[in-house]
DNA sequence: CCACCAATTGCAAATCGTTTGCAACTAAAC
DNA sequence: GTTTAGTTGCAAACGATTTGCAATTGGTGG
């Protein structure tokens, strides 16, 4: 047996792995299920359910299956949903364990997406939580500019 | 002539100020512009396009007309949009002169709105957008928690 | 004061993303 | 197998926002 990759921790989920999450919460593995994981496994950016109902072969599932799928997989926490501000909410699979905390640099002009690992300082969090006497404060953020192939 | 206030400084725009910014782009200053433009000098928070619309008195303009007066004044850049993530838009007047940048601490619970000043170091995405290679990098951050009121 | 015209408004209808009701169906447990 | 809680498809409902269009009006120039 070879290993695929040395450099990259390949941190891409088995469908099992996915799947037993579902069972051990007393949910069914369905087709609609098994298919829309595997499409969120194959994806390294969040998608629309939309997107995500045009990438599945055509009639496998209603459109409505897939936003009841996300629904659950978020409340289960195995996926996390971001907002660009374009009216359409998008759908990532937190890696388990992970945080799921990261931020996203969108390009204004294609819609292109880079995953961004960098946050700023705890402390500032921490400060606006203190000051103000909120409690479990958290913070959505994404970055918006021109992309290298936007740029003329 | 009595200085209402020497601690504060009363960003709040005149009303003339407002509408002369108007006339200028050849834009007609009619009843309803004037009444929204009103409820958004005397409110701290953004407001939702119906929350503006409740505001007025009754029969006052059509709620179309609020969404076709806050289009029209965000691309005049006299107010901001602010999307707190639950499906409704919220606008909130710029400052003369000033950038409008800043930021909200929302509680999850009621809504409650607090402005936020601070803002993490420029340096961060001077970084991020040089790393990848994106250009006129800007961001959108909110803060959300739970306001003292609503922690019991 | 009056005419004129681009800008504006109200009202109805259309869009779009997302949710809900319900009857038919099925995975998983016994 | 039988049983049943959990699922699904389809139609319809929803809430925010936009659009078409005919009627109205603010601002300008005379
Ligand atoms: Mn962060
Ligand atoms: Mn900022
Ligand atoms: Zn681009
Ligand atoms: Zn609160």
């Amino acid at each position: 047996m070879k290993k695929p990759c040395q450099h990259h921790t390949h941190k891409k989920q088995e469908l099992s792995t996915l799947t037993s999450r579902l069972r051990r919460e007393s949910r069914k593995v369905t087709g609609p299920r098994s298919a829309i994981l595997e499409i969120l496994r194959h994806h390294p950016h969040p998608l629309t359910n939309k997107e995500i109902f045009a990438e599945l072969p055509a009639g496998e599932c209603d459109l409505v299956t897939i936003y009841r799928a996300i629904q659950l997989l978020e409340k289960l926490g195995m996926v996390k949903r971001f907002d660009f501000g374009d009216g359409a909410a998008r759908f990532e699979l937190v890696a388990e364990g992970a945080d799921g905390h990261y931020h996203h640099l969108v390009c204004t002009q294609c819609a292109g997406v880079v995953k961004i690992e960098e946050c700023f300082p705890a402390e500032i969090e921490r400060q606006i939580a203190t000051k103000n006497r909120f409690q479990a404060v958290t913070h959505r953020l994404e970055f918006f500019g021109v992309c290298p192939d936007c740029q003329k």
